[in-house]
DNA sequence: ATTACTAATGTACGAGTAA
DNA sequence: TTTACTCGTACATTAGTAA
């Protein structure tokens, strides 16, 4: 929770780029807490990975990992796309996931196909690619949730009815995708991708792929 | 010290732009708290003044206040300085102060003065005009306290000895200043700026006057 | 100087619940 | 449904130290 000021107070220390010096009681100091208090904060952070340490006698050096770069950089793109109004790029990170085949069964509804044709320009394949989110991406897919995106339509069938989606463009290894969710967020950890081909076959694709989305916003 | 995350939650549900419909539920869950946490952690933000709240039978609506926003943008600058590699400048706002008049004395001294003029390209006037930083100007010095700035090396005199100090440049209603202040952060709310002339007299400023200091970083 | 343990204290959390 | 109170418990923090 707050892990987010004390990374940031190490990487405007330096500690992004290389191995800093940097005292438990500095840090303490900076960050208005006992030395014992910043001490444990920084065992903690190493514990799980988002800083490496260095002990010697003269005290230690602190260095962020790339996950503690990769959850700095999440925040900046979260407090971006607030501050900054023109169109940007939000990039996923996560690995291919089998999903439940049930995207496929929504992905063949002609009330959606014809809103993604006339939205994305493209036909989409009916199936989804779903991705499962790394967890520094999971707070950036808040971000999503909470933009507008391009608008699906729901529908009502003699079966039943269909709720409104929302989709984004994307790009997944240089190939043109969407990001298709529910208007309604539900706060899953999986991106369920729509293309034009069968994303698995064309990018020779299978479960637990690392694969980067990047959104335009 | 959670703030930022319960601001960032909000701001991007909209709260930073208009009142925003949003239950505690909703905000918990976004949370990762319980109903109970969230409601508190929302009333503590409104007694400190960073939202505003409008409660009715259904719910609340929820909005920043210009303090809540600043918050944020100040979180958003610091960590832009951290990504964003090029040259940037950072606003710091202030009022002109009286100071001790100690500024003085240390400009005065020839180990510093030849360094500040190899580096900053002037020779300083022999005294400092001191800025007492707004509250949200206060955080946005810790970004200058964590730069390395331009060096300037301590030295032994018979006397005493002089640590080292660190500089910046900026300007100040258009005229080129430098910032200096000691490489080892004292965490003070005022600031010392430095120029080739007398400031005070050249700018007609007068204690209490609102200044802003545009510095190079 | 450091880091970081242990023990005592303090604070925050959430269950239950009222309005 | 909401918001938000009380209160017992659990966790976080710090003082005092050891290494």
């Amino acid at each position: 929770m707050r892990d987010l000021l004390i990374l940031l107070e190490l990487a405007q220390a330096g500690a992004h780029i290389a191995p800093c010096r940097l005292s438990s009681k500095t840090l303490a100091t900076k960050l208005g807490v006992s030395q014992q208090t910043a001490a444990r904060w920084l065992i903690d952070l190493e514990r799980r990975g988002l800083v490496t340490r260095a002990l010697d006698r003269r005290g230690q050096s602190v260095q962020l990992t790339k996950e503690g770069q990769a959850t700095l950089h999440s925040a900046h793109q979260r407090l971006s796309s607030i501050f900054d109004a023109r169109p940007r790029t939000l990039e996923l990170k996560g690995s291919v996931t089998s999903g439940l085949g049930e995207g496929g069964y929504y992905m063949r509804q002609e009330g959606y196909r014809k809103q993604f044709k006339r939205l994305l320009g493209f036909e989409p394949y009916p199936g989804t690619l779903d991705v499962k989110l790394s967890n520094e991406s999971r707070e950036l897919k808040a971000t999503l949730e909470n933009l507008p995106g391009k608008r699906i339509d729901g529908f009502v069938t003699p079966e039943r009815t269909f709720g409104q989606v929302k989709c984004f463009s994307a790009k997944l290894r240089g190939v043109r995708v969407a990001v298709v969710m529910p208007s309604r967020s539900a706060h899953a950890d999986v991106i369920e991708l729509i293309s034009a081909k069968n994303l698995r076959k064309s990018l020779k694709l299978k479960g637990g792929d690392a694969v980067n989305v990047e959104v335009t916003i």
